[in-house]
DNA sequence: GTCTCTGCAAAACTTTTGCAGTGTG
DNA sequence: CACACTGCAAAAGTTTTGCAGAGAC
């Protein structure tokens, strides 16, 4: 699956020094916690994964706001009002993501459900009828896994 | 797609009876909120249009938690970590959301963009290589409305 | 009348903001 | 060595909990 994907350390430098932003460790270090990827996280669960290296709670929220404003990242689903992110798309490749109801586990699922064809017509139906300007989707699948089945 | 919808109102009063639970005026009057449905709903957005009826916030809170437990209420979508609830698919038919990603707004979209076959394919291959159970999904489509377009 | 609900107050969480000191480029 | 960034403290916003009085059945 993973295709052409781009390496998010070496994307980071470059996009930051592109804004005048500075290299920092915090920077380095949530990005390649993102970049572990298990799945999205929430900032808590960040800053739980951070450890040894201390990073002020308050940073994290700071950094993944830089990260999803340059574009590097970007706020995945949020469940129970609270918000999570992943890395942007050129990262990951588009995907979906599978969610456990039980015990709450997600795993991605790469590629798209949505036919092409669809989704064209969709955006020029919702730019026609309601001047909407359709930039993106996110899909989430909901079932059982296979542990939780067998319990 | 919209079938045979049952009716939230008189839906309300057997479920809850069935439960020993009782019928109150801020339980009527938070799920005829969300039946006049032009999408889902924050707690905050709901108590405001619970106006001129005082419902006390938290109250608002405890109805939703419970319409949800009673199955006459689901949490859509979040956006911007504020959970948000509206009305089961019992009642509503099966849609998806259009959000705003500039004011965080959201809209029903009737239907599903998801074709019967697709899916049905995507569930026996999910159940025979990962004995993953698929019993729903959810999708959200990003954009910007006409209003911040504008500005 | 009993037992569930509601409102008010206050706590628990999540996220944002202000400011002085630290450190990158 | 200028100016962006971090940490700490404190505020703002969202959700939960405790308790006494009000209300449904």
């Amino acid at each position: 699956m993973a295709t052409t994907q781009d390496d998010p350390r070496s994307t980071l430098s470059s996009a930051l020094a592109r804004q005048g932003l500075r290299l920092t460790g915090p920077r380095r270090a949530v990005l390649d916690v993102l970049a572990a990827r298990p799945g999205p996280l929430s900032v808590a669960e960040l800053h739980a994964r951070l450890r040894p290296r201390r990073v002020n709670l308050v940073s994290v929220y700071r950094t993944v706001h830089l990260l999803e404003a340059v574009g590097l990242v970007r706020t995945a689903d949020t469940s129970r009002g609270i918000q999570r992110y992943e890395l942007a798309e050129q990262f990951t490749g588009h995907h979906h993501h599978l969610i456990c109801e039980q015990c709450g586990g997600v795993q991605d699922l790469d590629g798209c459900l949505l036919a092409e064809q669809t989704l064209a017509m969709l955006e020029r139906e919702l730019r026609r009828s309601q001047r909407f300007q359709l930039t993106g989707h996110d899909l989430k699948l909901f079932g059982r896994c296979h542990r939780c089945r067998a319990r």
